[in-house]
DNA sequence: ACTTACGTTTACGTTAACGTAAGCTTTGGA
DNA sequence: TCCAAAGCTTACGTTAACGTAAACGTAAGT
């Protein structure tokens, strides 16, 4: 048997709310089996929830987190199938990327401030030294 | 003589609206000069909106991009004021790096599964070559 | 002088992503 | 058997980030 998680489980593994993850389920991120009125999460719910939350952070709204992730879950049966199923990972690879560019930019851009800040420091350390 | 913008260049040249050009200065992230009522942007203001929107593609939320700018115009006087500043830089990065660390896993991750995807796709396709 | 385009403020509306509360059922212990 | 903890649904509330509209000023071209 797989293991199972109950939706507090989930909420405390991920600290977030179950009221969030309930929510995530009415927008169709997540479909948990249920007994009676129970959910019940399995463990490709809990990757598909932790693909979700990786997905807020990188700044994805739940729609477009949605259409990302459901990729991972889409029929493969025929070659038809598969070909556009490989054209659509591609063009969310595009958007991951210019993701990546933004992000690169924005750590470089930053290291050559603060390697400005540290000249400065320095600079201004020496001058007091001098002055004593 | 410095280059300056007014609100719609703006607004054409980053594809968005005067509103939210407005709005970012409302919430202080931007403080263009006036002529009279009418808001003249300089070439810094120019690069703050787009720090600014760039924090937003990265998920950061408006108060978010406003901390991690703003570290671009503190001042740099003392000592004591540029220790802080790399201190604030330094935690600002780890940040980035967060979701530089996200996004690889993101990138690679889907990598893997096309790569899957492509195996797949040219089985199914040996096989149908096969039934010929 | 007149219109057209752009700018301004003020203020209410909207959407996404949950928070919060009420009212009810279920379930694992003491 | 009883009760607290956890779960459920339903529904209204909230916050961020703008959109939209009204009502007005101004500057440039005809």
């Amino acid at each position: 048997m797989e293991q199972t998680f109950s939706i507090s489980d989930l909420a405390r593994e991920f600290d977030i709310t179950p009221r969030t993850i309930r929510h995530y389920e009415a927008e169709g991120l997540i479909t948990p089996a249920r007994a009676g009125q129970r959910r019940i999460y399995s463990g490709r719910d809990r990757v598909r929830l932790a693909l979700v939350l990786r997905g807020k952070r990188l700044g994805f709204s739940l729609a477009e987190a949605k259409e990302i992730i459901d990729l991972y879950s889409a029929p493969q049966g025929e070659a038809f199938q598969l070909r556009t199923l490989l054209e659509k990972l591609d063009a969310k690879r595009a958007l991951l990327e210019d993701k990546r560019r933004d992000l690169d930019a924005a750590i470089s851009n930053m290291d050559k401030y603060a390697a400005r800040c540290r000249d400065r420091l320095e600079e201004v350390e020496t001058r007091r030294e001098a002055a004593e």
